[in-house]
DNA sequence: ATTAATTGGGATTCCGATATCTTGTTTTGA
DNA sequence: TCAAAACAAGATATCGGAATCCCAATTAAT
């Protein structure tokens, strides 16, 4: 039910790519700040999306992320996959190393159909599909707008 | 998606406990070798199931753990509770603190029904269905039936 | 050219889940 | 009484994901 951190920032990270303009490159730093993740961990994670051909990279001034052409298409699944591996969807839940139709756990037969939802769900959300909910305004990418942590570095005296 | 270790082996031992004359206590080390899973660490999960109210524990000679009475009533999320927490399925799929229906991620309320049927599922299974499920012979608790494992100290030689 | 701003990538650190070790306590049976 | 068998419990070790650090490579503006 939970997916690892790694995986949650990149989904955020292309989500929130998305949602800005096409063609100019986004700084990791911005994306850092705005999903407030730690910049160099986030770092690492968009090298490996650029090796799993989701992004482009340019260095130097103006440098920066943008998506692939066609990338806006990019489905969760196929992120998942970059983040978690393959066959991530396939582990038993009770985690024997197999568990199969042949040879089931007693949980297996009544996992599998709510596992094929999940997949199915996963496969229909495209990044052009999250990025458009995100900049209705009705849905948020980030636990607390950027902008309202910019001048709290230190809370203001004492509050009682 | 995915259980912690220490959840998934509560699960496996609770089961095999169910499958087991009820009153008659029952070795760690008699699961830990069925089940194939490191028997000291069992044995902490062992004793916060004893904690959580689940089991009985008897030391000394002829000692072991059984279920309390009634536990054959108890469901998968109430094991869950006790290793994974409480509000373990409130999560944000995306990772973020606070997501609920007046303030949610641009997955929320996809994931929020699935998410209710995986909550079904955790509370209808029983460890009484599952220990008999396991007990028809048509599902398994673990990899390797460990009487296959019994003689294979060592490989027979060179298999080439 | 030089400098500043950016990503690339290896090395390292940190931390929590997982696993092990060691000692103590309880119980049974000889 | 004593020894063996079992769980209790705290201390310690291991491992992998998460996070940080450092420096090299690249690019644009001056």
């Amino acid at each position: 039910m939970i997916l690892s951190r790694t995986s949650q920032y990149a989904i955020q990270a292309l989500i929130y790519i998305a949602t800005k303009p096409s063609g100019e490159p986004v700084l990791n730093r911005e994306i850092a700040e705005h999903l407030n993740v730690p910049p160099a961990y986030l770092a690492k994670i968009m090298q490996s999306l650029c090796k799993g051909s989701l992004l482009y990279s340019f260095r130097g001034r103006l440098g920066g992320f943008c998506l692939r052409e066609g990338a806006e298409k990019t489905d969760l699944m196929q992120i998942l996959v970059l983040t978690e591996g393959v066959g991530f969807t396939h582990e038993c839940v009770l985690g024997l190393k197999i568990c199969s139709d042949e040879t089931a756990c007693p949980m297996h037969f009544k996992w599998k159909p709510i596992k094929e939802k999940v997949v199915a769900l996963l496969r229909e959300q495209t990044l052009e599909k999250l990025a458009k909910a995100v900049m209705t305004g009705k849905y948020r990418l980030a636990d607390v707008p950027a902008v309202l942590m910019a001048g709290a570095g230190q809370p203001a005296g004492e509050p009682v």
